[in-house]
DNA sequence: ATGTTTATACTGTATATACATTATTATACT
DNA sequence: AGTATAATAATGTATATACAGTATAAACAT
């Protein structure tokens, strides 16, 4: 494209069909939903999230929850050392190919009996708002499209 | 809920269907495909997604983009600023009320010029890999999602 | 005219994210 | 056994994100 055509109309419209754009505004706004509902908590979504993938997954390692989550290993490992400096979460194992075994303590799985109703709830009303069906079916359609932008 | 009767099965399944969970997820995915896209370019998808949003709407101030992206105006604030030290950006006019008017330099013309065809391309390999029709319905959805999240 | 309110941008701090790289250890191979 | 390979976790660095608070200047009220 030559630069002297270069005209604020041809950038009209972009964001609005792009959809990283969209899948990236979204995430803002559903986790500043979220992150205001366990804020009483003293977690944010992200936490809540890392929590039940830990939980759900008793005694998993980074490489296999960062695979479940679509999160880079690396991430997680900070995003985990976060949670064990507040005692809710046991890393037992060392470096090596066995890997580190990853629990709830007995305060995060407390948490976590406090912060399901919570996230219970929060999905209510976000269905409440904009009905159950296309609630599943966004969700259904935002895990399509991981799975294809992944594939590449 | 009882601490008691905390198990691993009370949790399995939360993942799939919480929509904070899938956004994230979604835009991970969806971000890191675009980051390597643009990646020869010297772009991340964030930073695209900003050039475009400033050259659509000349002279518009940094609370004008920020509610149109559905950003927090301090994230980009410093967004900007890369841009602008980057050369890519101008900023004129003060911290006063009228606001401080962005546009897009010389280069980050030229720069959006080479851009945008790779967006093309990559929004038309997203296309293929899940069919256009339900791209598009996974974009309305995610629009949906973000406006009902944001209501509350 | 002066003081108050308000809109705008910026800074401090903390979390989240990923890529490139390094350190460590278990497994495989000879 | 000893070495090479591979898997795992951690660190360095950079960007993205938001909330709380601060600084500045315009608009408004008295």
């Amino acid at each position: 494209m030559d630069v002297n055509e270069f005209n604020p109309e041809s950038l009209q419209g972009i964001a609005a069909e792009c959809p990283g754009f969209q899948a990236r505004a979204t995430a803002r706004a559903v986790t500043r939903y979220y992150n205001a509902c366990f804020k009483p908590l003293g977690l944010t979504a992200e936490q809540f999230s890392l929590l039940v993938g830990i939980g759900a997954a008793e005694g998993a390692t980074l490489v296999e929850l960062a695979a479940d989550a679509g999160v880079d290993a690396t991430t997680l490992s900070r995003n985990v050392q976060n949670l064990e400096a507040r005692g809710l979460v046991r890393a037992e194992g060392g470096r090596g190919r066995a890997g580190k075994r990853l629990n709830l303590t007995r305060s995060g799985r407390r948490l976590m009996a406090d912060a399901l109703p919570v996230w219970k709830s929060a999905k209510a009303e976000l269905s409440r708002s904009m009905g159950e069906e296309r609630l599943r079916s966004a969700i259904q359609a935002m895990a399509e499209l991981a799975r294809s932008a992944a594939l590449p």
